[in-house]
DNA sequence: GTCTATAGAGTGATAGAC
DNA sequence: GTCTATCACTCTATAGAC
């Protein structure tokens, strides 16, 4: 049999998470042969660009799915406070409370970050500007500031909870980042 | 000439540009050659293990240098508040001000992390013990957290400064720490 | 016949080990 | 420098859907 309706959608997020397992260079043909199922006739026929064609496939992808999920609803929200919180809520199911890293994170410390640094650049700056109009929105001063804190301290959460093996820093983390943010928030709470 | 007044602790520095420029499955020994000026009967005398000795006697002058530059300092210091801002400084200067990246962070996230796992955990679990220690001396709550908080905003301004290609993004998160800590080690001053 | 998805032998280059 | 393994990638071939 020659057909096994494969789509080149289905096979993103499988490799994402091959790239996040392995990174970039470490992701050879044989392993993302074996872990899809697919020979390289047919990962050639879906990203004829090889590999780079692959990694920038799951980019935009990621992109797509952080601005429907996260960067969107910080913009268009009602009540600044709350996106905020559903962001964290968001972002902690998107990297499964720090057992996941953060691919393109990852990417930026890595030998291949100039093939995709306008990928990179282009994620962390849409989401530290959707944060910021949220943060401003709720009254924050210095929302830029505020914002390029709380990314740093989810992509260092991330970091450390892979370098200690264990997951509870980056749950830690968002919690006090939480408690923070709501505390200044609402500050008749105490 | 068979001699060039090599030695293996000379070549660490080295060893650790090469490792953080391209990660360590994207070290080729070639590279590594070619940055060294040695063939590779060289770099098997001075490393039998290869590529792997390589990097874990780098990892283990990068926990050398820490251990007497910030870990101690931060331990056996006087006054906590003034121990924690000299720790900032090093910390600025070590990773020059965004530019470099942390070679520890960068292995967590990739491929070769389980190699090394044993050092890099040991890495972060003595900075924030030293840091932990040095916050409750200053009379702060939840030394531990607020540690685990610091070494995250660090690693994170890491990735952000390299991801965006700005490291003023590190320099502007390690003055909001500062500053952060400065008020509340110092409450009277406002 | 044509188009799409598949498989995999075979290419030259380069890897790390020694 | 030698060695073997593996790399990314090319190319040919094939099976089914239209």
């Amino acid at each position: 049999m020659a057909r096994r309706i494969s789509e080149r959608a289905d096979l993103l997020p499988v490799l994402g998470e091959i790239f996040r397992d392995h990174g970039f260079e470490a992701a050879s043909l044989s392993v993302i042969g074996a872990r899809t199922g697919l020979g390289k006739g047919s990962l050639y026929h879906f990203f004829p660009g090889g590999k780079e064609e692959m990694a920038k496939a799951v980019l935009d992808e990621i992109d797509r799915w952080f601005e429907n999920e996260v960067f969107r609803p910080l913009r268009e929200g009602g009540n600044a406070a709350a996106d905020i919180e559903a962001m964290l809520v968001a972002v902690d199911g998107y990297f499964r409370s720090g057992h996941r890293i953060c691919l393109v994170g990852a990417l930026a410390l890595a030998d291949s970050r100039e093939r995709f640094a306008a990928q990179i650049a282009g994620y962390f700056a849409a989401w530290q500007e959707a944060l910021a109009g949220a943060l401003a929105r709720a009254g924050r001063a210095d929302p830029d500031g505020l914002a390029e804190e709380v990314l740093a301290l989810i992509q260092g959460g991330l970091v450390l909870a892979r370098a200690r093996d264990e997951a509870d820093i980056f749950t830690r983390l968002l919690a006090r980042l939480l408690a923070r943010l709501r505390l200044k928030l609402r500050p008749a709470s105490h």
